[in-house]
DNA sequence: AGAGAGTTTATACTTTCAGTACAACCTCGG
DNA sequence: CCGAGGTTGTACTGAAAGTATAAACTCTCT
């Protein structure tokens, strides 16, 4: 993938719509080219092919995450205060770009075969979660782990789950509703 | 879709390994014929098309979810050991079908949009968790959630996102170990 | 046995797209 | 104003999905 110049960056995002309606198959490069206002050869001299276009998508958005979590983690606070807040903007995203939201639960199986998606995917999330539990652990705030790299994976499950179905596929749920269950189910459990 | 006879569903399971190892667009309709022994042709007179094959096998896998977590419902004890029961059971399943596994991650995302895996999905897993939350409620094992639906979603997508990456994808987990770490995460949350 | 319904399969075909090739044109820095 | 690199239309190639069809085969019922 070449570099993008501003203004083709900005038409290219317009395609998020399309993989999120229909997939990446069912979406034709030519209906990507009318969609974005790109011309086909366009897109072809800045794109290896298709995947790279949902590639760069998936790349943006987990770089929208990494950042709101990057911003989350760096609050002041205990760490369970701060995973908490790392929750919260994680579900922020979802509802803030609800399109780009349901084409990485379409799509995001086949990308994370990609090395750069799985790569950004876990610099986004599991890392940083990852980093959290070690922190309360040592603050005193959350209890040690045994895998917390597991429970990591578990915790980005558990959002991204609830999250892109509650927030986009069956809106009817606001962020923040969405977070109180999670976070209550994330640090306390559901046993009485 | 026609109605499999017996040596022909048998046969067509195989294809799960193509699908786990390429995902569905990648994997050709002759490499199915030439997996599993079934011309292309016999295919075409059983199934609408790729997808509906690919449908087929995912209704397969979570019926085996379904009557794995039915199971461990049906246990006698707490709502609590139930649905500790229930995600062990789960993981079990990852664990015996590494490869329709690896599809489900693959291609779920893609399927769900079919309404009878997106109705296998809410059967095999949401509705029985969902209600084990309420059971737990009033047998005083869990405790109340205002919305049960969302946290069965979250619970949904921890175990799978989890179980499929750490016993599947780059496996070195038993399920035993992951569903010890699991079970605490969702019974009692990370909080110290 | 034999008729007929439904199953199985080979082969050949149509269609739809992804991706390529290429030439013309445009734009902007030096 | 020249040339490199960006932009785009048009035409093409190739791969694979899916369709059509006819022949063969199997099983059941009479």
């Amino acid at each position: 993938m070449r570099t993008l110049p501003p203004a083709m960056r900005l038409k290219v995002l317009a395609a998020a719509d399309l993989f999120a309606e229909h997939g990446l198959d069912a979406t034709k490069m030519e209906d990507i080219a009318a969609a974005t206002g790109v011309p086909k050869a366009t897109l072809y001299y800045y794109f290896e092919g298709k995947e790279d276009i949902l590639t760069f998508l998936f790349a943006e958005i987990l770089d929208e995450v990494a950042e709101a979590i990057a911003g989350a983690r760096a609050t002041s606070g205990s760490a369970s205060d701060r995973l908490a807040a790392a929750i919260l903007a994680h579900l922020r995203i979802f509802e803030r770009f609800p399109m780009a939201s349901r084409a990485l639960q379409f799509d995001l199986g086949r990308a994370a075969r990609v090395p750069v998606i799985a790569q950004r995917v876990d610099a986004a999330f599991v890392e940083p979660v990852h980093a959290l539990l070690l922190e309360g652990a040592s603050d005193g705030s959350l209890r040690p782990t045994r895998h917390p790299r597991l429970v990591a994976l578990g915790i980005l499950g558990a959002v991204t789950t609830t999250g892109i179905n509650a927030l986009t596929i069956q809106p009817g749920h606001r962020a923040e509703g969405v977070a109180t269950e999670l976070v209550a189910l994330v640090l306390s459990g559901v046993a009485a």
